[in-house]
DNA sequence: TAGACCCAATCC
DNA sequence: GATTGGGTCTAC
């Protein structure tokens, strides 16, 4: 056989390296597109991903001529089938393009770790096991406080498995130190729940006629606004189950699985044995067993997380995004794509349809709805006609409203509470913060314990006695004096879900609470145990953040009390008002989800905060409205597109310089087809030593934008000691 | 992205 | 004179 010219991407997800590699193979195996392949590449061993193959009669000498530079051969093949299909391949292009990602860091994103082009595909495990941790050595001496915490954590429980444990770092450490030990047992491969087969239940006359208007319109996109209780999971069901006679296959996103099994449960009992679930804690060999079950066509319906959205389904027929308006959907790091654009992207491929559900829809997603680019469906009515909770706002400035048994329950609250209690039903308090103080400082010298990572003031968490970072995540054990005066008294202000905790059992000693939060949520079986056991009535009270606000269906609930509802609408973000509106609203509608009548308290420093009354209305279309207005008036999404340019550095006046020099550059380049923001400090401007600075752009004219943006980066990017981030349609900046 | 390479600072 | 550390360069 002869030479073959093979074109590939390297693993290495940088702008810089976004380009072809040309490298040749001699050897025999099949080789091909979609293919990944060993290279050796800068003296280095990486994996390459194969575009285009091409046999020659020329030498490698002659090739090399021609083109210019050393070619290197192709150590060997590692696939011998190609990883992804025509369409998802196309998709990867569409998507590198529209958030001007390197491909390669899209072909990633779209592939499950065990198949993924790079490196660490090699150390994939391929039979698996299951790894518990055991304390061997309980002695803390010398060790860091991260690393106590995880002892401490580990100690107190029964099991636990050593994937469960987020910090992975701090456990090999701990291994190395001898002071943990694991234990091997043999893995049960991802074994679906299995559920007894459900019928599809009687769909009320609203949810009929959105079926209906959906299965017979052949618009592409349609958004669902139900409140909450509204029953859109049942709709969804009947809409794939049309979808899966007509032998078309269906994707369903949810936010996070391990929040809301529910979904899923509902679509592996009516859809039995055709069903893959896909998310984030499966283990690499799980999520490879259910990509290849889903590629092999086994699987008809993909019920799975952001990712998911790249399942390699055939003939798709319908996409479906619930709870759409959810943060989630959108990847923080690169391609940081958003799963509801990619969903359209490639619901277009297939002629698909995409059916987006909320209560709370994003103001983009409804605007688009507005103007007819979106089909617009509603479900207004929930679904046992139960009316929805009725709330009541209390201001927390009027001092009628507390006394001085508490300051952090108002009056109001407390009776509530004790009302629900006395006739045995539940309640939900929300308190968007975890932890139990968010700031402590010495009463003598006033000295304010802060991270020395970025200078924000540590939280105070009295479970392990540890002050925590809630940005970087830095941590330390509280000390018993100041290190400034030596002092031994200190001042805690502001409260978190700890302290909530604290005060609801020194007010109302009888009742039983469960706390749901990232904290005591390090193990993730936890969520769901907590869900579970809190729905089986064994606790009367459920403390969180917004953990416990999303979908989650709690019958005998019928008071929900927001603690302290302004938290996080300060936020410098213009979404701010839209997140603390969709939050309340979401977690008022948990109460009153039987037969019981829901009632709702919302405790506020502001109480005419419009995102706050309209909450407490549960108005969604007043609160878009009004919304609408500010972001109109102030030029913010979606009245424009929106992109952020993040500049970083260690070396701060390099960084500060090469953000005006590119502030400058974009606000020429624009000129007046766009608005620069900035250069300006973020809220945390330096972090682990690095320097930042961000410019926002508003623009209207997208392809303008996307050929500005190319160039600037280019002529920023590669720079040294500086990196640039380009995020399109930024959730934070 | 990450090894090679270059130069300067630092050590004994 | 050898070693270390930092910054820059470049890949097929």
């Amino acid at each position: 056989m002869g030479i073959r010219i093979v074109e590939l991407l390297i693993e290495y997800s940088t702008l810089s390296l976004n380009r072809p590699f040309t490298y040749i193979y001699l050897k025999d195996k099949l080789i091909d597109r979609g293919f990944r392949v060993l290279v050796e590449f800068n003296n280095r061993k990486i994996v390459g991903y194969v575009l285009k193959v091409e046999a020659t009669n020329k030498t490698k000498e002659q090739l090399q001529e021609d083109y210019g530079f050393k070619i290197n051969e192709i150590i060997d093949v590692i696939d011998n089938a190609s990883l992804l299909d025509d369409n998802l391949l196309e998709l990867a292009d569409i998507i590198s393009n529209y958030y001007l990602a390197p491909k390669i860091a899209v072909l990633q994103a779209m592939l499950p770790p065990s198949l993924r082009p790079a490196k660490s595909f090699f150390k994939a495990p391929k039979i698996a096991y299951d790894q518990y941790l055991i304390v061997k050595d309980i002695n803390e001496e010398g060790l860091s406080p991260k690393q106590i915490e995880i002892l401490r954590f580990i100690a107190g429980e029964e099991k636990v498995l050593k994937k469960e444990i987020k910090s992975i770092s701090v456990v090999k450490k701990l291994l190395d130190l001898g002071k943990l030990d694991i234990v091997y047992k043999e893995k049960n491969r991802l074994e679906l729940p299995s559920f007894e087969y459900s019928e599809p239940k009687i769909l009320n006359n609203e949810q009929k006629k959105v079926v209906q208007q959906f299965l017979s319109s052949d618009e592409q996109v349609y958004l669902l606004q139900g409140v909450t209780g509204s029953g859109k999971t049942e709709v969804y069901l009947h809409i794939c189950d049309e979808y899966l006679k007509q032998n078309k296959t269906i994707l369903m996103l949810v936010p996070e699985i391990s929040l809301t099994p529910i979904m899923s449960e509902n679509f592996i009992r009516r859809f039995k044995g055709q069903v893959a679930i896909l998310h984030s804690e499966l283990t690499p060999a799980e999520k490879y067993d259910e990509y290849r079950r889903i590629a092999r066509g086994e699987a008809k319906v993909v019920v799975g997380v952001r990712s998911a959205i790249f399942a390699p389904l055939k003939d798709i027929g319908v996409i479906i995004l619930d709870e759409e308006h959810t943060e989630s959907y959108k990847q923080d790091t690169t391609p940081f794509y958003h799963a509801r654009e990619v969903a359209i992207f490639r619901a277009k491929q297939y002629g698909a349809k995409v059916l987006l559900g909320s209560a709370t829809p994003s103001l983009e997603s409804r605007a688009r709805a507005q103007k007819g680019i979106y089909h617009f469906l509603r479900l207004d009515k929930r679904i046992n006609e139960q009316i929805l909770p009725l709330t009541t706002v209390v201001n927390m400035l009027d001092y009628h409203n507390i006394d001085r048994d508490s300051y952090i329950f108002s009056k109001k609250l407390r009776e509530e509470i004790q009302l629900c209690l006395s006739k045995k039903e539940q309640i939900i308090l929300l308190i968007n913060r975890r932890g139990f103080s968010t700031s402590i400082s010495c009463r003598k010298c006033g000295h304010v314990f802060k991270c020395p990572n970025c200078g924000i003031a540590l939280t105070y968490h009295q479970k392990d006695n540890m002050l925590k970072c809630h940005h970087c995540n830095y941590m330390e054990l509280m000390s018993d004096e100041c290190p400034e005066c030596g002092s031994t008294q200190f001042l805690k202000t502001g409260f978190g879900t700890e302290r909530i905790d604290d005060e609801i059992h020194r007010l109302f000693p009888d009742a039983k609470t469960l706390r749901l939060d990232s904290d005591t949520a390090k193990i993730r079986t936890k969520i769901q145990s907590t869900v579970e056991a809190f729905r089986q009535h064994k606790a009367d009270i459920l403390i969180g953040t917004q953990m416990i606000a999303k979908g989650h269906d709690f019958p005998n609930v019928t008071l929900v009390g927001i603690v302290l509802a302004d938290i996080g609408l300060t936020m410098p973000n213009y979404r701010s008002a839209e997140r603390v509106f969709q939050l309340i609203t979401q977690a008022i509608g948990r109460s009153g989800r039987g037969d019981k009548k829901g009632r709702a308290i919302i405790q506020t420093y502001t109480p005419s905060h419009y995102a706050i009354t309209m909450a407490a209305r549960q108005n969604y279309d007043l609160f878009y409205k009004q919304e609408m207005q500010i972001r109109k008036s102030q030029y913010y999404p979606p009245y424009c597109f929106m992109a952020s340019i993040n500049i970083s550095s260690a070396n701060e006046e390099i960084c500060i310089e090469t953000a005006y020099t590119c502030a400058m550059d974009l606000k020429q380049q624009f000129s007046n087809e766009g608005e620069i923001i900035g250069p300006s400090a973020p809220y945390i401007s330096f972090l682990n030593g690095k320097y930042t600075r961000v410019i926002l752009i508003k623009y209207k004219n997208n392809e303008l934008a996307m050929n500005i943006f190319k160039k600037v980066i280019e002529s920023t990017s590669h720079k040294s000691q500086i990196k640039v981030e380009l995020k399109i349609d930024p959730y934070d900046f």
